[in-house]
DNA sequence: CTAACATATGAACAGATGTTCATATGTTTT
DNA sequence: AAAACATATGAACATCTGTTCATATGTTAG
């Protein structure tokens, strides 16, 4: 037993094995994990970003988001629905025009989280 | 004055545009919000997202990390270098070995957030 | 210095993603 | 019913993204 496949080495020598076996029973199930990532997706894209952000202030209408956005309808229309899918925002119709509106507290909570990161580490004002 | 550009009729008539001129001055600059979807862009990825919760449990190098998500070392060493570049891990060397640790609690609470949302959304467990 | 090892990185390729364009659906008005 | 309008959606296209493969960098041991 000289040597084994050269692919598992490091894990024997390099660190601790112990951990590995402390550590992969805690790990969520690969699907939740997914599902997470799939989540965050819907987060990071600019034209998403803005929308929620625009939802933040009133529900409004697809037409105003593009109008607001300086987007196309369709664009717009097509993000409405992965943000949907997310449960993110949630719509009401109210004759021909379709109003949008967060659909989740988290959302605020997320967002802010995200931001507060970024001013903290991008934008740092001072020392 | 009976038409405008056919673009622009709707956001005169659909809602109310006074809306539209409450909200715009609200929004972040341009680059903030592109700077936060580029953050939860790092957090939309499946091995990103595996990476951080190991992470959560201790620091660890590389090769252990790569053999506890089975994944190559190339492949975890891209996604480890996105993931500092967001300031959302941190490096240490020890001899030769690279120990990754997170950098930040943010990257807790907006996992943690969307770990609350999926679960409420999804996977309701009863009515 | 050289060998061995852990990690980093560039190029290339396959698959995913966002916008546009054309058009369909659904609602109200006449 | 038909016209007008707000929204939704499918296909196509260009761009972006993650992995792999080969190789470079950096560190320690001999």
């Amino acid at each position: 037993m000289a040597k084994r496949d050269h692919a598992e080495v490091c894990a024997e020598v390099c660190t601790h094995p112990e951990i590995l076996e402390k550590v992969a029973p805690e790990m969520p199930d690969e699907e939740r994990l997914y599902d997470l990532a799939e989540l965050f997706k819907v987060f990071g894209d600019t034209t998403r970003i803005r929308i929620l952000y625009v939802l933040f202030e009133s529900e409004m209408c697809v037409c105003d988001i593009a109008e607001l956005l300086n987007m196309t309808q369709s664009a717009i229309s097509h993000q409405l629905r992965i943000l949907k899918q997310a449960h993110l925002v949630r719509s009401r119709r109210d004759g021909k025009t379709v109003f949008y509106a967060l659909d989740d507290d988290h959302v605020r909570t997320v967002i802010g989280q995200g931001m507060e990161h970024i001013e903290e580490k991008h934008g740092r004002r001072k020392a």
